[in-house]
DNA sequence: ACAATAATGATTGACGTACTTCATTAAATA
DNA sequence: TATTTAATGAAGTACGTCAATCATTATTGT
């Protein structure tokens, strides 16, 4: 029974709702300790003022934009399908989404993209970002225009973008890292890595978790170097074979970007018993799990991200307070048995 | 830009207002034909109600009650403070929000509880349930009486309840059992159990999740007849200590319930290598992560909860459609590295 | 003390929908 | 055809806040 009203305030304040308002929405020409008499009567009766009828007056409506790769993983298809979802669920709230999507992997694709909207960028932008100067000073210039902007999925941690929404890749690498360390029982090894390329940065950071936790925590494991499977199951597939035929010894394998499906064929395809950790909900990560042939997946919720990137986007053009908790993006982990 | 308004509905519909709000609020008396112009015009503008206004307009405000254990567990005084959290976020939002806290394990406190709420209960309930008729009976009565009902935590299936908010205690029970069957290196040797109470219903699911797993699957195994602790540290020090002079060879431990301190003080005295899975993201289960003692923890998100309860409630009164993505409630897995 | 300025009050019309009342028109029944 | 009944229109008030205007009252500086 939120039923205090700015005109209650105003009776108990002993001013009138004129300046009420003035206090609430900080506008000028008020005196001090008229706003303290304000506030301390907003205190006394418990007012909170009603958001949905500040925003019906101020017929605020929102508009953001998602930039998203178009990479052809499922990982991206499933952000695309999420964003798709959210657009019809905040519809009823005022809240506009529109989605690009853009080549993966090219710094000028977003910039042009950027370029090409204009101010029908809206009020926020969520950008799954590339680290490349263009792409920070478009940020940085779309910040200096008033758009609100954060990175998604993938940061550029030196641009103005006022906060990521995604998930702490080092930390995932490190968690990969040691559960290899107690999946793994033989007394020795080699370990294989399979990323996608060394140019993405979350891939870099997750391979700088895993390394960090390998060196300090399992001198009996020896990290091969690393794959590079261009995001494509068939290279990975044709390099992951010839490392295997080379290396007789591999007891445990961590793949940390695109292409799972190729280190799957392979693994299902090699007689050792190999611990597996992947990236990813696919049907094919799914279908591995059940059948055992990897043994944890280690996921980003795609539908979290997006619902945060909007709430977080919406708290930024309200400037109003954002719920950590809520949009700490956490790292899951799937095994057989919870999958969803 | 949600700028089609009713009125241009009705315009495009060949109608008045009047009959437009007829027809979006399902009230007699128009002709089907009718409703069809106005649906079809509805979906040629792309028409989404403003439901900030509608709620204005109604002057709508939910009110809801939380009914939880007063259990002394940390994850029952998370519960709370995140209900309290949650209280005022959606205060905004004219929901209102009021907790109770009732002895734990005591199904006549929750049917009292309910009794002396009478109509203050509100529009839904959401509930800590406690196996038992004299429960699911006051449940029923109080859907018959309008009242939208959710189990939060721990269900009470055969009642009329209309959700279930909380994760798959027995799936849970299950990852126990399939990240202890990879943790364990050795052989063979005797895994311990360590549950709260054989009367609480999640804590049964888990046993049975669990023992599946390491029925079928870890025939290596022998689980040990479970302890019950009673959700109390000192207890489960007491049992679990004996059982470990009595039996030399225990190589994995679950602990599925309250008590986990105790759980952490034993281990740390013992000798042996022990894998261990537990329960609950305290201070000392965090703790026992990083220092090793404690090799995952399963855990319920309570914020997640919370706010996946109230959300629920909220589409339930105003006959909306669930988001059962979002309200999926997830078995989160935390080893030391992604502890949030 | 007087003008100039700052602070406050009073009033009003949005915003988009809900809901009611009363009048009017169309369809169904006698 | 007259009469009842059902369907629709027209108009207005309300919800709680925003925002603007204009009038009025305090508070300054000179």
């Amino acid at each position: 029974m939120s039923r205090v009203t700015a005109q209650d305030v105003a009776e108990e304040a002993g001013v009138s709702l004129a300046t009420v308002d003035r206090v609430l929405n900080k506008r000028k020409g008020v005196r001090s300790e008229t706003i303290e008499k304000v506030t301390s009567a907003m205190d006394r009766l418990d007012f909170v003022r009603d958001q949905t009828a500040a925003n019906l007056a101020r017929r605020r409506s929102y508009r953001f934009t998602f930039i998203v790769s178009a990479g052809e993983t499922s990982f991206f298809s499933d952000i695309q399908s999420e964003i798709e979802a959210a657009k019809s669920n905040v519809a009823k709230e005022r809240v506009d989404i529109q989605m690009l999507a853009v080549p993966p992997l090219d710094p000028q694709a977003i910039v042009n993209a950027i370029e090409r909207l204009g101010d029908d960028i809206g009020d926020g932008l969520a950008l799954v970002a590339v680290e490349s100067q263009a792409v920070r000073d478009s940020v940085n210039s779309l910040r200096a225009r008033g758009v609100r902007v954060v990175t998604f999925i993938s940061d550029i941690p030196n641009s103005q973008r006022e906060r990521f929404v995604g998930i702490d890749n080092v930390a995932a690498g490190r968690v990969a890292g040691s559960l290899l360390k107690r999946f793994i029982s033989a007394p020795s090894g080699d370990v294989a890595l399979v990323a996608g390329s060394g140019t993405l940065r979350d891939h870099c950071e997750r391979r700088m978790g895993f390394e960090q936790v390998m060196r300090t925590e399992c001198q009996h494991l020896n990290v091969l170097p690393w794959i590079e499977g261009e995001e494509m199951a068939g290279v990975v597939e044709e390099k992951l074979s010839q490392l295997m035929a080379d290396n007789s010894n591999i007891v445990g394998l961590y793949s940390l970007g695109g292409g799972t499906r190729g280190v799957i064929d392979t693994i299902n395809s090699a007689k050792q018993k190999i611990s597996v950790v992947t990236t990813e909900l696919s049907k094919h990560t799914r279908a591995a799990l059940i059948s055992g042939t990897v043994d944890a997946v280690l996921v980003q919720d795609p539908g979290h991200e997006v619902r945060s990137a909007v709430r977080v986007l919406r708290a930024l053009v309200d400037d109003a307070p954002i719920n950590e908790k809520q949009e700490r993006i956490r790292i899951e982990i799937f095994v057989r048995d919870n999958l969803p």
